[in-house]
DNA sequence: TTCTTTAACTAACAAGCGTTAGTTTTGTTA
DNA sequence: TAACAAAACTAACGCTTGTTAGTTAAAGAA
Protein backbone atom coordinates (compact mmCIF):
# COMPACT_ATOMS: atom_id res chain seq x y z
CA UNK A 1 0.00 0.00 0.00
CA UNK A 2 2.20 2.78 -1.16
CA UNK A 3 -0.25 5.55 -1.30
CA UNK A 4 2.62 7.94 -2.00
CA UNK A 5 6.47 7.14 -1.51
CA UNK A 6 9.35 9.52 0.19
CA UNK A 7 10.20 10.22 -3.51
CA UNK A 8 6.79 11.57 -4.88
CA UNK A 9 6.21 13.88 -1.51
CA UNK A 10 10.17 15.16 -2.90
CA UNK A 11 9.07 15.98 -5.84
CA UNK A 12 5.62 17.34 -5.04
CA UNK A 13 7.05 19.85 -2.30
CA UNK A 14 9.98 20.89 -5.35
CA UNK A 15 7.02 21.66 -7.88
CA UNK A 16 5.27 23.94 -5.13
CA UNK A 17 8.70 25.47 -4.68
CA UNK A 18 10.05 25.61 -8.05
CA UNK A 19 6.35 27.01 -8.74
CA UNK A 20 7.07 30.15 -6.26
CA UNK A 21 10.77 30.61 -7.12
CA UNK A 22 12.01 29.21 -9.70
CA UNK A 23 14.43 25.80 -10.25
CA UNK A 24 17.33 27.48 -9.54
CA UNK A 25 16.79 30.15 -6.91
CA UNK A 26 15.33 26.89 -4.71
CA UNK A 27 18.63 24.97 -3.37
CA UNK A 28 18.53 21.45 -2.10
CA UNK A 29 18.50 22.96 1.73
CA UNK A 30 15.38 24.54 0.64
CA UNK A 31 13.52 21.41 -0.51
CA UNK A 32 14.73 19.80 2.73
CA UNK A 33 13.99 22.41 5.17
CA UNK A 34 10.43 22.42 3.98
CA UNK A 35 10.24 18.58 4.75
CA UNK A 36 12.24 19.01 7.97
CA UNK A 37 14.61 16.59 7.18
CA UNK A 38 18.62 17.86 5.84
CA UNK A 39 19.70 17.86 2.63
CA UNK A 40 21.88 14.95 2.47
CA UNK A 41 18.87 12.85 3.44
CA UNK A 42 17.20 13.47 0.07
CA UNK A 43 19.95 11.38 -1.80
CA UNK A 44 18.53 8.39 0.09
CA UNK A 45 15.66 8.63 -2.79
CA UNK A 46 16.42 10.84 -5.74
CA UNK A 47 20.19 11.35 -7.44
CA UNK A 48 20.11 14.73 -7.93
CA UNK A 49 18.41 17.93 -8.37
CA UNK A 50 18.53 17.59 -12.18
CA UNK A 51 16.36 14.49 -11.59
CA UNK A 52 13.72 16.31 -9.40
CA UNK A 53 13.40 18.41 -12.62
CA UNK A 54 12.67 16.00 -15.00
CA UNK A 55 10.29 13.71 -13.29
CA UNK A 56 8.09 16.98 -13.06
CA UNK A 57 8.71 18.14 -16.48
CA UNK A 58 8.61 15.18 -18.55
CA UNK A 59 5.86 13.30 -16.78
CA UNK A 60 3.35 16.50 -17.43
CA UNK A 61 4.75 16.99 -21.72
CA UNK A 62 3.64 13.49 -21.45
CA UNK A 63 0.34 13.58 -20.47
CA UNK A 64 -0.15 16.43 -22.87
CA UNK A 65 1.08 14.57 -25.72
CA UNK A 66 -1.03 11.60 -24.77
CA UNK A 67 -4.10 13.85 -24.72
CA UNK A 68 -3.06 15.22 -27.91
CA UNK A 69 -2.48 12.30 -29.89
CA UNK A 70 -5.98 10.35 -28.74
CA UNK A 71 -7.66 13.64 -29.87
CA UNK A 72 -5.67 13.83 -33.02
CA UNK A 73 -7.35 10.14 -34.09
CA UNK A 74 -10.63 10.67 -33.28
CA UNK A 75 -12.97 11.87 -36.27
CA UNK A 76 -14.04 15.24 -34.91
CA UNK A 77 -14.03 18.93 -37.15
CA UNK A 78 -11.28 20.88 -36.77
CA UNK A 79 -13.69 23.67 -34.34
CA UNK A 80 -14.26 20.35 -31.88
CA UNK A 81 -10.92 19.70 -31.80
CA UNK A 82 -9.62 22.57 -30.44
CA UNK A 83 -12.19 22.43 -27.86
CA UNK A 84 -10.78 19.42 -27.26
CA UNK A 85 -7.80 21.05 -26.83
CA UNK A 86 -9.26 23.32 -24.20
CA UNK A 87 -10.24 20.80 -22.22
CA UNK A 88 -7.05 19.02 -22.28
CA UNK A 89 -5.20 21.81 -20.94
CA UNK A 90 -7.87 22.76 -18.59
CA UNK A 91 -7.43 19.31 -16.75
CA UNK A 92 -3.95 19.18 -16.87
CA UNK A 93 -3.99 22.86 -15.27
CA UNK A 94 -6.07 21.78 -12.21
CA UNK A 95 -4.10 18.23 -11.39
CA UNK A 96 -0.56 19.57 -11.92
CA UNK A 97 -0.87 23.22 -11.62
CA UNK A 98 2.32 23.22 -10.14
CA UNK A 99 4.49 21.96 -12.32
CA UNK A 100 3.54 23.79 -14.94
CA UNK A 101 6.03 26.49 -13.61
CA UNK A 102 8.79 24.33 -13.95
CA UNK A 103 7.59 23.60 -17.39
CA UNK A 104 7.54 26.47 -18.94
CA UNK A 105 9.72 28.48 -17.24
CA UNK A 106 11.99 25.89 -16.09
CA UNK A 107 12.37 23.04 -18.97
CA UNK A 108 15.91 25.15 -20.48
CA UNK A 109 17.06 23.52 -17.62
CA UNK A 110 16.88 19.95 -18.55
CA UNK A 111 20.31 17.93 -18.73
CA UNK A 112 20.58 17.16 -22.80
CA UNK A 113 18.79 14.27 -23.00
CA UNK A 114 15.77 15.28 -21.59
CA UNK A 115 15.96 18.80 -23.02
CA UNK A 116 15.71 16.95 -26.68
CA UNK A 117 13.20 14.60 -25.59
CA UNK A 118 10.94 17.84 -23.97
CA UNK A 119 11.55 20.05 -27.38
CA UNK A 120 10.70 17.09 -29.60
CA UNK A 121 7.01 16.60 -27.62
CA UNK A 122 6.85 20.39 -27.31
CA UNK A 123 7.43 20.64 -31.12
CA UNK A 124 4.78 17.81 -31.98
CA UNK A 125 2.54 19.24 -29.99
CA UNK A 126 2.42 22.43 -31.47
CA UNK A 127 2.32 20.99 -35.44
CA UNK A 128 -0.26 18.91 -34.25
CA UNK A 129 -2.25 21.88 -33.14
CA UNK A 130 -0.92 24.14 -36.01
CA UNK A 131 -2.50 21.45 -38.69
CA UNK A 132 -5.56 20.90 -36.97
CA UNK A 133 -5.87 25.42 -37.67
CA UNK A 134 -4.80 24.90 -40.76
CA UNK A 135 -7.09 22.49 -41.81
CA UNK A 136 -9.67 24.16 -40.12
CA UNK A 137 -8.89 27.54 -42.47
CA UNK A 138 -8.59 25.44 -45.74
CA UNK A 139 -12.22 24.16 -44.99
CA UNK A 140 -13.59 27.29 -44.67
CA UNK A 141 -14.67 26.73 -40.82
CA UNK A 142 -12.12 29.14 -39.05
CA UNK A 143 -11.09 32.62 -40.77
CA UNK A 144 -8.39 33.09 -42.68
CA UNK A 145 -5.93 34.60 -40.18
CA UNK A 146 -2.35 33.97 -40.67
CA UNK A 147 -2.37 30.40 -38.90
CA UNK A 148 0.70 31.02 -36.41
CA UNK A 149 -1.45 34.52 -34.71
CA UNK A 150 -4.29 31.91 -34.01
CA UNK A 151 -1.82 29.28 -32.37
CA UNK A 152 -0.14 31.36 -29.95
CA UNK A 153 -3.16 33.74 -29.14
CA UNK A 154 -5.14 30.21 -28.08
CA UNK A 155 -1.41 28.33 -26.80
CA UNK A 156 -0.14 31.75 -24.41
CA UNK A 157 -3.51 31.76 -22.62
CA UNK A 158 -3.69 27.89 -21.78
CA UNK A 159 -0.25 27.67 -21.16
CA UNK A 160 -0.54 30.48 -18.43
CA UNK A 161 -3.56 29.44 -16.95
CA UNK A 162 -1.77 28.36 -14.05
CA UNK A 163 -1.04 31.64 -13.29
CA UNK A 164 -4.68 32.77 -12.40
CA UNK A 165 -6.31 29.73 -11.93
CA UNK A 166 -5.57 29.33 -8.27
CA UNK A 167 -6.06 32.49 -6.78
CA UNK A 168 -9.11 33.69 -8.90
CA UNK A 169 -11.45 32.04 -6.43
CA UNK A 170 -12.24 28.58 -7.55
CA UNK A 171 -14.48 28.65 -10.62
CA UNK A 172 -16.29 25.95 -11.60
CA UNK A 173 -14.14 23.90 -13.74
CA UNK A 174 -17.24 23.15 -16.79
CA UNK A 175 -18.01 26.89 -16.01
CA UNK A 176 -14.56 27.70 -16.79
CA UNK A 177 -14.30 25.16 -20.19
CA UNK A 178 -17.36 26.54 -21.45
CA UNK A 179 -16.34 30.30 -20.77
CA UNK A 180 -13.08 29.72 -22.31
CA UNK A 181 -14.11 27.92 -25.27
CA UNK A 182 -16.44 30.43 -26.37
CA UNK A 183 -14.36 33.56 -25.62
CA UNK A 184 -11.14 31.87 -27.22
CA UNK A 185 -13.39 30.50 -30.29
CA UNK A 186 -15.94 32.73 -30.89
CA UNK A 187 -14.35 36.24 -29.05
CA UNK A 188 -15.88 38.66 -26.82
CA UNK A 189 -18.48 41.18 -28.92
CA UNK B 1 27.11 63.35 -26.82
CA UNK B 2 26.59 59.89 -24.69
CA UNK B 3 25.02 57.57 -27.45
CA UNK B 4 24.77 55.00 -24.97
CA UNK B 5 26.78 55.15 -21.98
CA UNK B 6 28.49 51.62 -20.61
CA UNK B 7 25.89 51.39 -17.74
CA UNK B 8 23.72 51.35 -20.30
CA UNK B 9 25.71 48.57 -22.55
CA UNK B 10 25.86 46.22 -19.47
CA UNK B 11 21.85 46.55 -18.92
CA UNK B 12 21.26 45.83 -22.46
CA UNK B 13 23.66 42.56 -22.80
CA UNK B 14 22.26 41.56 -19.06
CA UNK B 15 18.68 41.87 -20.87
CA UNK B 16 20.07 39.43 -23.78
CA UNK B 17 21.46 36.74 -21.06
CA UNK B 18 18.28 37.14 -18.89
CA UNK B 19 16.08 35.87 -21.83
CA UNK B 20 18.19 33.48 -22.51
CA UNK B 21 18.67 31.87 -19.22
CA UNK B 22 16.93 33.65 -16.34
CA UNK B 23 17.83 36.10 -13.69
CA UNK B 24 19.58 33.86 -11.48
CA UNK B 25 21.55 31.63 -13.95
CA UNK B 26 23.38 34.39 -15.18
CA UNK B 27 26.46 35.62 -13.01
CA UNK B 28 27.87 38.60 -12.70
CA UNK B 29 30.81 36.61 -14.33
CA UNK B 30 28.63 35.88 -17.46
CA UNK B 31 27.48 39.32 -18.30
CA UNK B 32 31.44 40.65 -17.81
CA UNK B 33 32.45 37.89 -19.87
CA UNK B 34 30.16 38.55 -22.96
CA UNK B 35 31.45 42.43 -22.63
CA UNK B 36 35.05 40.89 -22.82
CA UNK B 37 36.30 42.63 -19.29
CA UNK B 38 36.14 41.01 -15.84
CA UNK B 39 33.44 41.02 -13.28
CA UNK B 40 34.96 43.40 -10.85
CA UNK B 41 34.55 46.17 -13.48
CA UNK B 42 31.01 45.86 -13.89
CA UNK B 43 30.98 47.47 -10.34
CA UNK B 44 32.70 50.82 -12.02
CA UNK B 45 29.28 51.71 -13.68
CA UNK B 46 26.64 49.97 -11.59
CA UNK B 47 26.03 49.22 -7.62
CA UNK B 48 25.05 45.34 -8.30
CA UNK B 49 23.22 42.61 -9.94
CA UNK B 50 19.76 43.66 -8.31
CA UNK B 51 20.14 47.40 -9.75
CA UNK B 52 20.51 45.58 -13.19
CA UNK B 53 17.60 43.65 -12.83
CA UNK B 54 15.67 46.56 -11.36
CA UNK B 55 16.92 49.36 -13.89
CA UNK B 56 15.91 46.67 -16.64
CA UNK B 57 11.98 45.77 -15.00
CA UNK B 58 10.99 49.19 -13.61
CA UNK B 59 11.40 50.72 -16.99
CA UNK B 60 9.52 48.90 -18.58
CA UNK B 61 6.71 48.53 -16.23
CA UNK B 62 6.65 52.61 -16.69
CA UNK B 63 5.50 52.20 -19.90
CA UNK B 64 2.90 50.12 -19.54
CA UNK B 65 2.15 52.31 -16.96
CA UNK B 66 2.28 55.48 -19.33
CA UNK B 67 0.71 53.99 -22.10
CA UNK B 68 -2.50 52.57 -20.02
CA UNK B 69 -2.91 55.84 -18.24
CA UNK B 70 -2.92 57.89 -21.53
CA UNK B 71 -5.61 55.57 -23.55
CA UNK B 72 -7.81 55.96 -20.19
CA UNK B 73 -8.00 58.98 -20.07
CA UNK B 74 -9.06 59.16 -23.94
CA UNK B 75 -12.68 59.43 -24.62
CA UNK B 76 -13.50 56.22 -26.89
CA UNK B 77 -15.31 52.76 -26.00
CA UNK B 78 -14.26 50.13 -24.92
CA UNK B 79 -13.26 47.77 -27.74
CA UNK B 80 -11.25 51.16 -29.07
CA UNK B 81 -9.77 50.62 -25.62
CA UNK B 82 -9.22 46.86 -25.93
CA UNK B 83 -7.27 48.06 -29.34
CA UNK B 84 -5.42 50.29 -28.13
CA UNK B 85 -3.91 47.69 -25.03
CA UNK B 86 -3.24 45.55 -27.52
CA UNK B 87 -1.17 47.84 -29.45
CA UNK B 88 0.88 48.97 -26.17
CA UNK B 89 1.47 45.66 -25.46
CA UNK B 90 3.05 45.40 -29.42
CA UNK B 91 4.72 47.98 -29.42
CA UNK B 92 6.59 47.43 -26.16
CA UNK B 93 7.49 44.05 -27.78
CA UNK B 94 9.06 45.44 -30.49
CA UNK B 95 11.32 47.43 -28.57
CA UNK B 96 11.84 45.83 -25.45
CA UNK B 97 11.72 42.34 -26.26
CA UNK B 98 14.20 41.27 -24.51
CA UNK B 99 13.43 43.03 -21.27
CA UNK B 100 9.87 41.20 -21.15
CA UNK B 101 11.45 37.71 -20.17
CA UNK B 102 12.78 39.42 -17.18
CA UNK B 103 9.35 40.66 -16.52
CA UNK B 104 7.33 38.20 -16.55
CA UNK B 105 9.76 35.72 -14.93
CA UNK B 106 12.09 37.35 -12.92
CA UNK B 107 9.92 39.85 -11.04
CA UNK B 108 10.30 37.87 -7.72
CA UNK B 109 13.79 38.48 -7.60
CA UNK B 110 13.74 42.44 -6.97
CA UNK B 111 14.35 43.98 -3.89
CA UNK B 112 11.35 44.52 -1.56
CA UNK B 113 11.20 48.41 -2.52
CA UNK B 114 11.25 47.86 -6.37
CA UNK B 115 9.16 44.13 -5.88
CA UNK B 116 6.46 47.14 -4.05
CA UNK B 117 6.40 49.29 -6.64
CA UNK B 118 6.66 46.63 -9.64
CA UNK B 119 3.19 45.09 -7.86
CA UNK B 120 1.95 48.29 -7.45
CA UNK B 121 2.46 49.22 -11.24
CA UNK B 122 0.85 45.57 -12.33
CA UNK B 123 -1.84 45.56 -10.00
CA UNK B 124 -3.34 49.01 -11.21
CA UNK B 125 -2.59 48.37 -14.89
CA UNK B 126 -4.89 45.02 -14.50
CA UNK B 127 -7.39 46.68 -12.60
CA UNK B 128 -7.58 49.43 -15.26
CA UNK B 129 -7.95 46.79 -18.17
CA UNK B 130 -10.63 44.99 -16.03
CA UNK B 131 -12.72 47.94 -15.49
CA UNK B 132 -12.85 48.57 -19.33
CA UNK B 133 -14.06 45.00 -19.86
CA UNK B 134 -16.63 45.61 -17.23
CA UNK B 135 -17.96 49.23 -18.81
CA UNK B 136 -18.11 47.14 -22.21
CA UNK B 137 -20.16 44.44 -20.88
CA UNK B 138 -22.77 47.20 -18.60
CA UNK B 139 -22.90 49.03 -22.18
CA UNK B 140 -23.91 45.49 -23.98
CA UNK B 141 -20.82 46.18 -26.31
CA UNK B 142 -18.86 42.98 -25.12
CA UNK B 143 -20.41 39.73 -24.36
CA UNK B 144 -21.70 39.18 -20.48
CA UNK B 145 -18.66 36.75 -20.28
CA UNK B 146 -16.54 36.59 -15.99
CA UNK B 147 -14.50 39.70 -16.95
CA UNK B 148 -11.67 37.80 -15.59
CA UNK B 149 -11.77 34.95 -18.21
CA UNK B 150 -11.25 38.03 -20.67
CA UNK B 151 -8.95 39.82 -18.72
CA UNK B 152 -6.62 36.80 -18.41
CA UNK B 153 -7.70 35.54 -21.76
CA UNK B 154 -6.35 38.90 -23.83
CA UNK B 155 -3.39 39.30 -21.55
CA UNK B 156 -1.94 36.25 -21.48
CA UNK B 157 -1.50 36.26 -24.93
CA UNK B 158 0.08 39.91 -24.94
CA UNK B 159 2.19 39.17 -22.14
CA UNK B 160 4.16 36.18 -23.77
CA UNK B 161 4.21 38.09 -27.28
CA UNK B 162 7.50 37.93 -26.80
CA UNK B 163 8.54 34.90 -26.93
CA UNK B 164 7.33 33.97 -30.25
CA UNK B 165 7.18 37.47 -32.03
CA UNK B 166 11.34 36.95 -32.24
CA UNK B 167 11.73 33.90 -34.14
CA UNK B 168 8.23 33.85 -36.32
CA UNK B 169 9.91 35.43 -39.19
CA UNK B 170 9.29 39.00 -38.70
CA UNK B 171 5.79 39.98 -39.21
CA UNK B 172 4.71 43.76 -40.02
CA UNK B 173 4.04 45.31 -36.85
CA UNK B 174 0.67 46.59 -38.22
CA UNK B 175 -0.15 43.77 -39.97
CA UNK B 176 0.42 41.72 -36.84
CA UNK B 177 -1.34 44.67 -34.37
CA UNK B 178 -4.22 43.80 -37.49
CA UNK B 179 -4.35 40.31 -36.82
CA UNK B 180 -4.18 39.97 -33.28
CA UNK B 181 -6.73 42.87 -32.69
CA UNK B 182 -9.35 40.60 -35.22
CA UNK B 183 -8.26 37.15 -33.04
CA UNK B 184 -9.06 38.69 -29.79
CA UNK B 185 -11.95 40.42 -30.18
CA UNK B 186 -13.75 38.77 -32.83
CA UNK B 187 -12.38 35.21 -32.36
CA UNK B 188 -11.99 32.82 -35.14
CA UNK B 189 -14.84 31.42 -36.70
C1' DT C 1 54.63 67.74 -19.01
C1' DT C 2 51.87 67.07 -14.91
C1' DC C 3 47.44 66.37 -12.89
C1' DT C 4 43.08 64.19 -12.67
C1' DT C 5 39.50 61.23 -13.91
C1' DT C 6 37.71 57.09 -15.77
C1' DA C 7 37.60 52.41 -16.23
C1' DA C 8 40.00 48.59 -16.47
C1' DC C 9 42.74 45.15 -13.66
C1' DT C 10 44.30 41.33 -9.79
C1' DA C 11 43.33 39.17 -5.64
C1' DA C 12 40.60 37.81 -2.27
C1' DC C 13 36.47 37.38 1.00
C1' DA C 14 32.51 35.00 3.11
C1' DA C 15 28.58 32.61 1.93
C1' DG C 16 26.03 29.33 -0.49
C1' DC C 17 25.78 25.60 -3.82
C1' DG C 18 25.13 20.31 -5.14
C1' DT C 19 26.88 16.34 -3.68
C1' DT C 20 29.47 12.39 -1.22
C1' DA C 21 31.08 9.42 2.61
C1' DG C 22 30.44 7.41 6.65
C1' DT C 23 27.54 6.88 10.83
C1' DT C 24 23.48 6.59 13.69
C1' DT C 25 18.67 6.19 14.43
C1' DT C 26 14.23 4.12 13.42
C1' DG C 27 11.00 0.64 12.44
C1' DT C 28 9.85 -3.82 10.73
C1' DT C 29 10.61 -8.83 10.27
C1' DA C 30 12.47 -13.44 11.89
C1' DT D 1 15.06 -10.12 21.40
C1' DA D 2 18.22 -10.07 17.60
C1' DA D 3 18.95 -8.96 12.83
C1' DC D 4 18.24 -6.19 9.03
C1' DA D 5 16.94 -2.64 5.87
C1' DA D 6 15.38 2.03 5.30
C1' DA D 7 16.05 6.61 6.06
C1' DA D 8 17.65 9.89 8.82
C1' DC D 9 21.97 12.18 10.54
C1' DT D 10 26.93 14.90 10.78
C1' DA D 11 30.74 16.55 8.42
C1' DA D 12 32.98 17.84 4.75
C1' DC D 13 34.44 18.34 -0.32
C1' DG D 14 35.34 21.38 -4.28
C1' DC D 15 33.21 24.98 -6.79
C1' DT D 16 30.65 29.13 -7.85
C1' DT D 17 28.45 33.16 -6.26
C1' DG D 18 28.14 38.51 -5.53
C1' DT D 19 30.99 41.80 -3.94
C1' DT D 20 35.03 44.63 -2.00
C1' DA D 21 39.75 46.60 -1.72
C1' DG D 22 43.51 48.22 -3.66
C1' DT D 23 46.18 48.97 -7.92
C1' DT D 24 47.29 50.06 -12.70
C1' DA D 25 46.61 51.73 -17.36
C1' DA D 26 44.58 55.03 -20.60
C1' DA D 27 42.90 59.55 -21.97
C1' DG D 28 41.89 64.34 -21.70
C1' DA D 29 42.70 68.98 -19.31
C1' DA D 30 45.88 72.16 -16.99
Amino acid sequence: MKTHSRKEEIIQVASRLFYEKGYKTVSMRDIATAMDIKAASLYNHINGKQEILSEIILKVAEEFTAGMEKMVSENTSAIEKIEKVIEIHIDITVNYSESLAALNNDWMHLEQADLNAFIKMRDAYEENFRNIIKRGIEVGIIKPHHPEVILFSILSTLRTLYLWYQKRGKLDVNVLKKDMVSVLIKGIV
